[in-house]
DNA sequence: TGCTCATGGAGAAACGTATCTTCACCAAAC
DNA sequence: GTTTGGTGAAGATACGTTTCTCCATGAGCA
């Protein structure tokens, strides 16, 4: 008793597998009590075509691999930080909602799993500049769409914030709220979003003539985060503001500011990046900006898709299609020197006001 | 210029095509030099197996199933709780290190999509009673792994914390930290670990005498939490300590605390299940259950890998093969009275200690 | 010379589908 | 009476592997 396949119900109708195949999948010239009855007896045997030879035989999969470049050793940087983790939710919604499916695959070309399934194309999250992966898949002539602007690697579209209009927007936010000496804890990595990041700042520090305050550090490394931000406000020329390029930074920041001593908002104003919403219930809120990885997610699966399908322009071999999507500044106490309208009650302050 | 098949490398190698897939897969009696000529020729071709004619040949795709019951409308709630993510990272982290890859798919039966990609197996993650998801791909043959004791539907195996235990250990933590009336949040669906907690929590009160004290919520409802939580501290005979079933509990819980002037941990203990690491800064910090979920997404993947392949037990018709895996309590300040050697500098304290 | 055995390798049959081509049939038009 | 055209459906091929079966060769041995 093992599964019924085409022929079975070819035979049970009494018609050809031409026939089945063309009434299953809405094809062919088929009166519809035909169609149905087909229909009905491959319902009645539990039919199911084989993805395989469909697969095979078409040259479609309906699989998109999703790779995001890890940072440490772990196969895995997936959750730690919330952004990825939200990404591939949208993405994975995105697909699914277009009847493709999403295969998580590790950024090493680890050949016997990339061998091993068909794909259709694929997104690539942060690609390092060179990617020897983005190379290989595009000799493959498997499309490609990438989330973060490629660095010097073939891919078919790509989509990124524009990192460098977000950054500008928070240091005059923070300008504006009265810092006079902003400072920047950023990664030592070449990745696209910390090198735009990092330029956008220090073009803004010329800009305005302020001397730059940075510290940098290895932002895949949990431990680095603290110890940085500890160094940034240890500095004899002690930043009055703080814009942390990474998730965790908030929080760091915050307790390096304990440690110090340091007030927020009124001593130090911090703005950090992250899509994780502790940020609306630390003491005191601290703003943030979002990426929104949801939005990105959705927009990188459907231009692959839209690749796949044939939809859209026709890949060019020089300047592939980017588009830069809006981020999201979410204003909290963190970065506001006159505390907004305060909640009801306001306790007794302890310490000097 | 089309992809190079295994004949292009059988034409250039000058040997029959059996040879090549001999020789690249390692079967067959082949002297090592024929070996490593086919080897070079199909790397010089850049040739790659078609994974879709293998797995049709075979019968095996190297792709396993991931699906997440989801509790709203939206596809997935894959991320919204720590668990998920950290469950399914370790699941793919454990899939791909014995060569297989992971497809996140939803758990409702669209056939379009589940239709269309060749799984050998899938894990399950919290099946409902009956799941008919389950029921199907059972008589479709492929084994099916659950997370989450499976509720009469037929499963090749099952993992799952020891919801019982740990929530009695809880209950005895608290009250060994002085809790006269402890007080539970729990949820309104019918999931097994849900279902096994509260009794866990009743079968406790009946034992020590206690009334029970619970208010439950639809728990895929982030708002209702919070009113729960609110509710829970607003009761006449308002509990002195709360157990948490859910990760955003311990925040909801203490922001309640907080409107009703209750200090935690002097006037209420609170613990709550949570992945998240977020507990560990908030103000007090606050005593968390700990499920291990990488320790489960990886036991799930091997248990059913071994399936797979045919190792370990026979499947059986009757009770399927269940694992019981270790909780951790991190305990944290919010659960204890007499604060634990507080480091360094105790800052003074606003109100009576 | 015959026989067995081991070695190296080729041939061909699947795997299950989609689709291109062909074919029979019947009615209407020239 | 032969062409045209449309309808309904069957035949056959190809997709690219893996693997089962079988053959040729040459060595060892009686």
């Amino acid at each position: 008793m093992e599964r019924a396949g085409i022929r079975d119900v070819a035979a049970a109708a009494g018609v050809s597998i031409t026939t089945v195949s063309d009434a299953l999948n809405g094809k062919g010239r088929l009166p519809d009590e035909t169609r149905s009855k087909v229909r009905e007896v491959a319902e009645r045997l539990g039919y199911r075509p084989s993805a395989a030879a469909r697969t095979l035989r078409t040259g479609r999969s309906g699989l998109i691999g999703l790779t995001v470049t890890t940072y440490g050793q772990e196969p895995f940087t997936f959750t730690e930080f919330a952004y990825f983790a939200e990404m591939a939710r949208a993405a994975t919604s995105a697909a699914l909602s277009r009847g493709y499916a999403l295969v998580v695959l590790p950024a090493t070309s680890r050949h016997d799993v990339w061998g091993n399934v068909a794909l259709d194309g694929t997104v690539v999250i942060d690609p390092p500049d060179h990617d020897p992966m983005v190379a290989e898949l595009y000799r493959q002539g498997l499309p490609v769409v990438s989330d973060g602007r490629p660095g010097n690697c073939p891919v078919t579209a790509w989509v990124d914030n524009d990192h460098a209009s977000a950054v500008l927007e928070i240091l005059d936010h923070l300008a504006a709220a009265g810092a006079r000496r902003i400072g920047l804890l950023t990664g030592t990595s070449t990745d696209t979003y910390t090198r735009l990041s990092t330029e956008a700042y220090l073009c803004w520090c010329r800009r305005v003539g302020q001397e730059p305050l940075y510290e940098e550090y290895p932002a895949h490394d949990p431990c680095a985060g603290a110890v940085a931000a500890d160094r940034l406000l240890a500095r004899p020329d002690r930043p009055d503001a703080v814009y942390g390029l990474f998730d965790p930074n908030g929080t760091d920041l915050l307790a390096a500011a304990r440690r110090y001593g340091l007030r927020v908002p009124e001593d130090l104003l911090l703005v950090c990046c992250s899509e994780s919403d502790v940020y609306a219930t630390t003491e005191p809120p601290i703003t943030t900006l979002s990426l929104k990885p949801q939005r990105i997610g959705t927009t990188v699966v459907n231009l692959l898709i839209d690749a796949i399908e044939g939809i859209g322009p026709a890949p060019t071999t020089d300047t592939p299609e980017g588009q830069l999507m809006p981020t999201e500044l979410i204003v909290r106490r963190s970065s506001q020197r006159r505390a907004p309208r305060t909640t009801v009650s306001a306790p007794r302050e302890p310490g000097e006001a």
